[in-house]
DNA sequence: GAGCCTCATTGATCAAGATCAATCGCGCGA
DNA sequence: TCGCGCGATTGATCTTGATCAATGAGGCTC
């Protein structure tokens, strides 16, 4: 599988701040700047729902910078982060009109958004969109079926090793070599501890620990250094195949 | 949404024992048949497998009957059940050509299966196959997440509730006005519980407290009867929509 | 700079589920 | 029919992570 196919978005308009050849080079991007605009949702104030669970969804996009997580509520408070969209991850789906999950941006988001029946035209015109969007749903499934493992048979200290190990992948840690990569954490606390299915206190205590062990080191709340890619994804049962060499 | 998307297969063929209208009315049976061919994997003895994760796939398969469960096993033995195929739902995909998973016989499995190159033809031809692959594909993607929330965030008891729940909305319980509906369970103990990712134990404690507290009754190991499905997916953190009026 | 607010960390205790260990029940073959 | 084997159940105890509670560290306003 090419690795960089989950880094490129699944269109590319004029406008764009991101492209790729490959997915541009059959398109009109005149027309497809046409069809499609550049849309942003601030984090702050805190809460800001780029889509609500059962909420009708009007558009698709493409996201484009930022990051947004997807969440469900229980009635009694009970929250679990399904997953999070980071740049030329999708939003929205041929077929269904409504959102599955709450989507929120974590941090500030700028996404390229479609009609939806202009985006249906698009896939139903444009076969190699069509075909680049079942890739990417086909690999977002892997990464869901992936994350199972996670949640089901992985203790807390192993849940934080690869939620960090799965952001040094997606968004590509700063790597300087001998002195371990640099990795911007998008999420709080409480919603990492969401995305594990922990609490803020033992995420907290893991991530403690990782630090004392010599793992990893906290710059600020949110800048973290990885010291030790390999020592990481091995406690995260990961091979460490395909992390930054440092 | 058509809920009855979800319980018909991709493509039908004139010897599948499955058929559906919407898809066929497209395809020229003679063509499909001639393409595909049935074959059965035997669940005894244990551990025929399907696929091996990271093995060659030659082949994309619609499960016609039986299931499979698709797993990982972790270097020390711990397992997880990320997935059930049951009648309609596939095995295989275009464009990479290895197995995530293991996938395993759980029952007796007959599926109907075309060779990759002809299957990726069919899929380049015929674009409401395609487009029906997509919308299935999305589909497992939603439940994929959907059970996240269970694995991440339901407890013991709710995680048992949740998985007879969702077994009797995607095989459909033998529904008897006043006497509860009929539930086969394809999975033993271990493989519910490495689905739940709960132990053995803590799987047969659930069931047992369920059975006393009368929301369903054990006819056998194998053999549920659902008494009462609302309280059940009350339990299960669902309002009981979609399931068996009883 | 003081006070406050939010987010993160740390500590003490508790409970859900894991682990270890019998026991049960049923099917099967000698 | 007896004994064996396998899967399921039940019991006793232990461990991990949750819960309850306090403290710490910035950042912001006044």
């Amino acid at each position: 599988m090419c690795r960089m196919s989950r880094f490129s978005p699944i269109v590319s308009c004029s406008e764009c701040p991101i492209r790729h050849s490959a997915v541009c080079a059959e398109c009109d991007p005149d027309e497809l700047a046409r069809l499609s605009a550049i849309k942003s949702y601030r984090s702050f104030p805190a809460g800001t729902m780029l889509a609500e669970a059962g909420e009708r969804l009007t558009h698709f996009s493409s996201i484009l910078s930022g990051c947004a997580s997807m969440s469900r509520t229980l009635e009694d408070g009970r929250r679990q982060n399904v997953g999070l969209l980071l740049p030329s991850d999708y939003l929205g789906r041929p077929g269904r009109a409504e959102s599955a999950f709450d989507v929120e941006a974590v941090s500030d988001v700028t996404v390229c958004r479609f009609e939806r029946a202009a985006f249906e035209a698009l896939l139903r015109d444009t076969p190699h969109v069509a075909s680049r969007l079942l890739t990417m749903t086909l690999d977002e499934l892997d990464a869901a079926r992936d994350w199972a493992v996670v949640l089901g048979r992985m203790t807390a200290r192993e849940k934080v090793a690869a939620f960090l190990v799965s952001l040094v992948r997606r968004q590509g840690g700063v790597a300087r070599p001998g002195r371990g990569s640099l990795l911007h954490l998008p999420l709080s606390r409480e919603a990492i501890a969401d995305h594990l299915g922990l609490t803020i206190e033992t995420t907290s205590r893991q991530i403690t620990a990782l630090r004392k062990d010599g793992l990893i080191e906290l710059l600020s709340n949110r800048e973290i250094r990885i010291a030790d890619f390999g020592a990481l994804a091995m406690e995260a049962g990961d091979d460490g195949d395909g992390g930054p060499i440092v």
